[in-house]
DNA sequence: TTATTTTTGCTAACGGTGTTAGGTAAAATA
DNA sequence: TATTTTACCTAACACCGTTAGCAAAAATAA
């Protein structure tokens, strides 16, 4: 009786291609043209089926930000990976999150409400805080290794984590306020290497 | 011949209260809530009436976050007044911001996007810059007095701005998934320390 | 003072949005 | 074959920003 397995393929496949279509026109026309109608015309479905996959449209945003959050999470992981000394690690750490944040600007943007309402705030999904988490070893042992204050891990965390956001959110909202030649990657990059001298 | 003069006065007097209207009800239930009609209704005219005063909403907008970059920058100018010793002066002018940003949420997150479309950027206003330039000042004498490199004055302001906008972005957009008691106001009163220290 | 023009502010619409109530036809079950 | 369930759609509701077009009031000209 392979009916019902069935029926939940076929009902997953709407969803699938629920989300890959909003991501597709997205990635197009940018989150501000996304809307549930032009999503069912995608689909060639009406419009209520989407509310049989998803509450709301904010639910759809939350699951392709959680996305985000996964290919983020899957690049940091192979960085530490790759890298041994936690110095260096942290370095590329913060190079990785940049590179994300900026060859996956909507991604980004949805992540983190930059322009944008963001969804799925205080959802608690490990994946969210996974570059926090990743720094956060490092910092914590190199503070080790420096016979520094421990108890400075955890705001030391957030004050990276809040400089390379910061520089970020910054450059994608504000890009045309600004010199674009003072504020670059190498900005980042010397910060991120003051940062690591002084813990 | 006042009667030119009255008129002005008058159509004036309606553009301000479409702002005031505006400003009081986003106070009241947020920037997502607030709509023409709604100001409409609470100024007691018709919807095309706020069409004569502006172009659009997003002007509208925009006119309420010069407000909000032009107190900001009166609270910075009071500290520039206050204190003399550009550290003190630096440590201040980053308490301004931080104060800022947590007693007038909502004018911040209309400035910087966060949340919401962003609206006017790249519209070339001074009072926008304010936090930058104020910074920059004291940054280049601190660097001057220490003898350090003259060149990185430029992004040293970049780099502190960053920083506070991130910690503040990061606690209004994710606080439900951050533990609250690891970012307060101490991580960004000893990230500036360390920052000036480092200067 | 009357006729004409300008200004002022309105109603009503256009084309969109997220969301849902209610009904029909197809499929599965009895 | 009759009944129930499921899948799906049309059409609506209540909004949104924006604008065309018109009526009344005010200012100006004759």
């Amino acid at each position: 009786m392979g009916i019902l397995e069935r029926k939940l393929r076929q009902k997953e496949e709407v969803r699938d291609r629920i989300l890959t279509a909003s991501w597709q026109m997205v990635k197009e026309e940018g989150w501000q043209s996304l809307s549930i109608r032009k999503i069912a015309d995608a689909i060639e479905y009406s419009v209520p089926v989407i509310y049989d996959h998803f509450e709301n449209k904010e639910a759809i945003l939350f699951e392709i930000s959680l996305d985000g959050f996964r290919l983020l999470q899957g690049k940091l992981a192979a960085v530490v990976k790759k890298y041994q000394d936690p110095r260096k690690r942290l370095q590329e750490l913060a190079l990785a999150y940049w590179n994300f944040a900026f060859r996956h600007k909507e991604y980004y943007q949805l992540m983190y409400g930059l322009g944008m309402p963001c969804c799925g705030a205080g959802k608690m999904k490990p994946e969210v805080n996974a570059f926090r988490d990743f720094i956060g070893n490092d910092i914590g042992e190199i503070i080790r290794e420096n016979k520094s204050d421990m108890n400075e891990a955890c705001f030391k965390t957030y004050a990276l984590w809040s400089v390379l956001h910061g520089l970020i959110s910054i450059m994608i909202m504000r890009t045309s306020d600004i010199d674009n030649s003072s504020l670059n990657k190498k900005v980042m990059e010397d910060t991120v290497a003051t940062f690591i001298r002084n813990l």
